[in-house]
Order: C-alpha cells, then sequence, then structure tokens
DNA sequence: TTAGGGTTAG
C-alpha cells in the first residue's frame, strides 16, 4: 500500500481541521467503520492515510464504499490504485463489480451502466460477473439499446459459452418485447437449464401465450418447482384459474413440494373461483410448512375467504399477523366492503391511519366501494376529495368509476352525469356502465339513453349492456324498443352470455345454466322447487316477471324466472348439504331481483345462511333479510 | 458478488 496519496487527484476540502479529528485506529473493524462512514473522496484520503498507518489488509465490502464515492469523480483513478494493493487475484475488478451490482439492484441501475463504461475507459478487464450486473441493469431499466451493446461484448469477450449471462441475456430480450430474438437465442443455445426453459415461459405469459408457454412446459427436460409455479401464477395472472388448479393438482402428482410462492398463486386461483375446499386445504398446508409468518401469504388468504364469502375467516387470517402491509388493510377493507359492511371497512380504516400505515389507490377503491354499496354519499365524497387532499393520491379512471357508482346508485343520476362529463380523462365503460345500471334500478329511460350512446361507441359488442337497456324498455312497457334492441344485438351477432350458478359440494363442482336442463338431478330439483315454493306463496311470496326481458305470456315468465341458474343452485345445494350448514353459490353475472327476495324467504324458511358471490359483490341471506339490505 | 415464479382494485 506504499504509494504517494498526493500523485492523485483528490478534491481540496476547505476544512482541513477534519483531518485531525480522525483519531488513530488499530483494529480492522475500526478501519471498516471509518471507511463506511467517509461521504467525499478528501474524507477518503484522511481515512486512507489512517489505514496506511495501520497497515492491515482491507475486505470488499468497505471498498465497495469507496468505490461507490468514486466512481463518478477524478478520484476513480486514486481508488483504483487502492484496489489494486488488497487482492491477490484480479482484485480491481472484484471491487468494480460490487458497486456494480449495488448500483443495478439499487436505485439507480443506470450508474451500473454509466460506471461500465468508465471501466472500460480506464481499462478494467470486465469479467463474468461485471458483464451480469450490468445486464441486470439493463433488465431493470428495460434498456435494450444498452443491452445488445453488453450483448456484444458479451460475444466479444468469449463468455458465449457462460449459460448464466445466455440467460439474462435471453431475459432481456424477451423483457424488451423482442419475443422473436428471444426465442432464436434460446433455440440456438447450445445447451439450457431449467432457468432458461423457466425465464421463457413466465415471459410468453407476460405477453398473453399461454398456449406457446404451455408448449414450452411439456416439452422441458426437468421441471422444478418454479417451472410449476411460473405457468400456475401465469395462467391466474389471465384469468385462467380452472387451468390453474387443474395444473397445481399435477404438480402434486408428480410429486413436486410447493413454496410459498406456489401457495400465493393457487390461493389466488382458489378466490377466483370460490373454490373454498381447496382454498382451506392449502391454508393448512401452508400452516404446516411454516408459512403463516408469510405477509403475502396472509394477503392472499385474506382475498381467498373474501371471495369465498367467509369474511369471518378473512378477519381472523388478518388479525393472526404479525405484520400488517398496507395490502392487507386494503384486502380486509375491500373485503368488507364486498359484503356490505361498511361501517366497519371505514373503522378499518380509521385503525390503519392510527397505527400509522399510508392508504395507497387501492384502499380508496374499497373505502368508496364501502360507501357505494350502502349509499353513505356524503362519506365517499370525503374520501374521494381527502385521497389527494391528505394522501397526495391522484384519483384513477376506477375511482371516478366508484363515484359515479355511488351517486347514480343513490339516484343523483344528474350529478353523475355532470361528474362523468368533468372527469379529467375520458370515460371508460365502467364508468357509463355504472351510469346504465343505475337508471335500471331508478327507471330512467332518457339517461339509459344518453349512457348506452356512449357505450355503443367505447365496447359495442358488450352484451351486457344490451340487455340492461332491453330490461330498462321492458319495465317501461316499451316492447317496440325492446325488439328494436334485440334486433340490434341480432344484427351485430351480440349474444346474452348465458347466466350461470355454481356450487360446490363434497369437493365436486356443480354448474348450473338459467333454463337448461343439462344436470342429472333436474327433475328432483324441479320437484323439490315446487314444494318450496309452496312455502314460499304462504308466505306472500309472488315471482316478480318483469326481470323477465322477453314479451311473452305471464305464465311463461313465472316458469322463466324459476329457471333462474342460482335457483337451480340453491335447490341442489338444500338437497345435498347438511341441515344448518351455509351454502354457498357464486353467479357469472349479478343476482336478479326475483332470486333476491324468492332467496331472503328460502333462507327463513329452511333456516340456513345462504351466500351469494355475484359479478358485483356478495350478498348473505339470512332469516328472510339480505347482507346488502336490498341496496344493491 | 452473477439467472427464473408471488398479495389488495377488475
Amino acid at each position: 500500500m506504499l504509494f504517494a496519496l498526493s500523485s492523485f487527484p483528490i478534491p481540496q476540502s476547505p476544512n482541513r481541521n477534519q483531518i485531525h479529528n480522525v483519531k488513530p485506529q488499530s483494529s480492522e473493524t475500526l478501519k471498516i467503520d471509518l471507511l463506511r462512514n467517509f461521504n467525499s473522496p478528501f474524507e477518503l484520503r484522511q481515512v486512507h492515510a489512517q489505514i496506511i498507518k495501520t497497515n492491515a489488509p482491507l475486505s470488499i465490502l468497505p471498498l465497495t464504499r469507496v468505490g461507490l464515492v468514486c466512481a463518478f469523480t477524478p478520484s476513480f483513478h486514486y481508488a483504483q490504485q487502492i484496489f489494486k494493493c488488497v487482492e491477490k487475484q484480479k482484485p480491481e475488478t472484484f471491487v468494480w463489480n460490487s458497486c456494480l451490482k449495488a448500483l443495478a439492484e439499487g436505485d439507480s441501475p443506470i450508474d451500473a451502466i454509466m460506471l461500465f463504461y468508465r471501466l472500460r475507459q480506464y481499462d478494467v478487464c470486465p469479467d463474468t460477473f461485471t458483464c451480469s450486473s450490468v445486464l441486470r441493469a439493463c433488465l431493470n431499466l428495460l434498456d435494450l439499446s444498452n443491452g445488445r451493446i453488453l450483448h456484444g461484448v458479451v460475444e466479444k469477450v468469449g463468455f458465449r459459452s457462460n449459460l448464466y449471462l445466455q440467460n439474462m441475456i435471453v431475459h432481456l430480450y424477451a423483457s424488451c418485447g423482442e419475443m422473436g430474438e428471444a426465442r432464436l437465442l434460446f433455440e440456438k443455445m447450445p445447451q439450457r437449464d431449467v432457468v432458461t426453459w423457466n425465464i421463457m415461459i413466465a415471459q410468453l405469459i407476460k405477453q398473453g401465450d399461454h398456449e406457446g408457454a404451455y408448449d414450452l412446459f411439456s416439452r422441458m427436460p426437468e421441471r422444478n418447482v418454479r417451472s410449476w409455479t411460473s405457468m400456475i401464477a401465469g395462467y391466474v395472472q389471465c384469468g385462467k384459474a380452472k387451468e390453474a388448479i387443474h395444473l397445481f393438482a399435477k404438480m402434486e402428482e408428480a410429486g413436486v413440494k410447493c413454496n410459498e410462492v406456489t401457495v400465493v398463486a393457487v390461493l389466488a386461483a382458489c378466490a377466483d373461483l370460490g373454490a373454498l375446499d381447496l382454498g382451506m386445504r392449502i391454508h393448512e398446508y401452508s400452516n404446516r410448512h411454516g408459512f403463516k409468518r408469510n405477509v403475502r401469504i396472509s394477503n392472499t388468504l385474506i382475498d381467498m375467504y373474501v371471495k369465498c364469502g367467509c369474511l369471518e375467516e378473512a378477519c381472523k387470517v388478518f388479525e393472526e399477523m404479525e405484520e400488517r402491509t398496507v395490502v392487507s388493510w386494503s384486502a380486509m377493507i375491500g373485503g368488507l366492503a364486498m359484503h356490505g359492511r361498511a361501517e366497519e371497512a371505514l373503522r378499518l380504516f380509521s385503525d390503519m391511519s392510527q397505527v400509522g400505515i399510508e392508504p395507497n389507490g387501492v384502499t380508496f377503491i374499497g373505502l368508496l366501494h364501502a360507501c357505494s354499496h350502502m349509499g353513505l354519499i356524503s362519506e365517499g365524497r370525503r374520501f374521494f376529495a381527502s385521497m389527494t387532499r391528505d394522501y397526495g393520491i391522484i384519483p384513477q379512471i376506477e375511482h371516478y368509476g366508484c363515484m359515479v357508482d355511488l351517486l347514480s346508485r343513490a339516484g343523483l343520476l344528474h350529478e353523475a352525469h355532470e361528474f362523468i362529463l368533468n372527469m379529467p380523462m375520458k370515460p371508460n365503460g365502467v364508468v357509463w356502465g355504472a351510469l346504465l345500471g343505475a337508471c335500471r334500478v331508478h327507471k330512467n329511460v332518457e339517461m339509459a339513453e344518453e349512457a348506452i350512446k356512449h357505450l355503443l361507441e367505447l365496447d359495442p359488442l358488450n352484451d351486457g349492456y344490451y340487455v340492461v337497456l332491453s330490461n330498462i324498455y321492458a319495465e317501461a312497457g316499451r316492447w317496440e324498443d325492446t325488439a328494436r334492441v334485440r334486433k340490434f344485438m341480432k344484427d351485430r351477432q351480440v349474444k346474452k352470455t348465458p347466466g350461470w350458478s355454481s356450487i360446490t359440494v363434497d369437493g365436486v363442482v356443480h354448474e348450473f345454466v338459467a333454463g337448461e336442463e343439462s344436470h342429472p338431478d333436474t327433475e328432483q330439483i324441479f320437484q323439490r322447487w315446487e314444494e318450496l315454493l309452496e312455502e314460499m306463496r304462504l308466505k306472500g311470496y309472488v315471482p316478480n316477471t318483469s326481470v323477465v326481458l322477453l314479451d311473452i305470456e305471464e305464465g311463461e315468465k313465472v316458469k322463466f324466472v324459476s329457471r333462474h341458474s342460482e335457483k337451480l343452485a340453491l335447490v341442489f345445494g338444500l338437497m345435498n348439504t347438511p341441515a344448518e350448514t351455509p351454502i354457498r353459490i357464486m353467479k357469472n353475472l349479478r343476482i336478479c331481483e326475483d332470486c333476491h327476495s324468492a332467496f331472503k324467504l328460502i333462507s327463513a324458511i329452511v333456516n340456513r345462511e345462504i351466500v351469494v358471490r355475484d359479478r358485483n359483490r356478495f350478498h348473505c341471506f339470512n332469516d328472510n333479510s339480505c347482507s346488502c339490505r336490498d341496496y344493491w
């Protein structure tokens, strides 16, 4: 370490007294501390002087700090000289690599790229680790132009056979959207490992090519837990929860143990499908394998229980968590909102604020949903104003959608319309759709026509809008207009999505489609329905046929509503599950008014809790009332 | 000191 300190450019500090403040050190630990705590090349000079005095070798960690502080200053060369004196093998590259890694994985990946060019300028020889860190920086920045240069360096320096680097390069091209080039490299690779395949699978999924991903998945020579998890998570992300669960079953068959990430992915699939049985099994597995403290798992568990209609279980998971993030709070607030428990959602928000967790945009979506589902207009307005004023969160289109829903559902259709016209962004189908839906509840044909005018431009093939409009006309007795809508749909080949409901009995999912008689137990279901109907009539039930949008005879309409999918699922559930257990039904569309009033009565007649998850929210029927308090 | 998969809104 004997070289002249003064021979390298060191910026001069005005405060020379600082030198005297550095006390002589004797131990290695103290030296490391000295290097860790300096903040400028000038202080480095003082510290370095102390180190020379104590004359012992330095370790890498504090030297990284030297590199980071000097990297972009005239002291670069000075730092180089220090590095050359400390390790036996390739000392300099080693320390710079450590700096590159810190920069690439930290907040300033661009500095890693800059430093790389500086190193080239000063003739520092790159090794595989250098390339790896700079590629990581390019990947984090999705910077393909520098990535291509790095790719060239890797080829030129002769690291072509390095599988790690090749994998990163494939990853980089794929992440930057150059799937063709990634594919070409993948095909030409002299050797591939499980990571190579996993990268390709994950990237194909991200680009939406699930078939391509599955093709590779089925062709890969060996699969590990990450391969399975990538594929399962990929299916979940693109809304193919059934395929995800199916693959998970195959994974179990193959004897591959799941890890925390798999658990999250499978739980998310259960949440989507409302698959409570499997969700509970995974929950037990997770606890058995010591994953209980994993916050992401707990967050997904909350969401799973919420979406499977088990709000109490969700609360339990939430309460047992040792550490909660904004996601945990938001999931719970959103869950309470979905179940119509607005007061509790709002109370939870105040608890959250008290423990010092800052809300985010999603938290406010939950809060606005809570207000909207329960008609808390002034609270909703307050939250909307507060999100920007108190938390600096700019409302997104989803928040505007919630506000339109809140106002229009409460009957303030004109205010909602004004609100839409004054939005700072172009309203989307969700926003106009919320207004349209409320027009049906409040029987406002003119406003519905205004909404549909915009919806036809935005999303002309969405059958749901036409169905609502047609219903609005039907309820107003405007059958000619109803017929016109139906013809319009026919001409454009838009078909109404059939309503279906599902119920799980003994682990088997039974699906019922409105009006269909495909289930083997159809006969018995109809028979049991007739018996129930007798009891319901005694309690004042009259079928509400206004929900039938066809211009047919009353008797036919009654038959129509009695064949709604949720009714078939409910009767099947009553026939095949033990008394007093809750019945959980899922529906792809919104529950209709007739089923809603029927279910309230049935819950009292059979003395059972009936939980229905529809497209929008949960309805929990108990003793002739619903958790939505008929506001939906 | 280097590579791949994860949570809340819909």
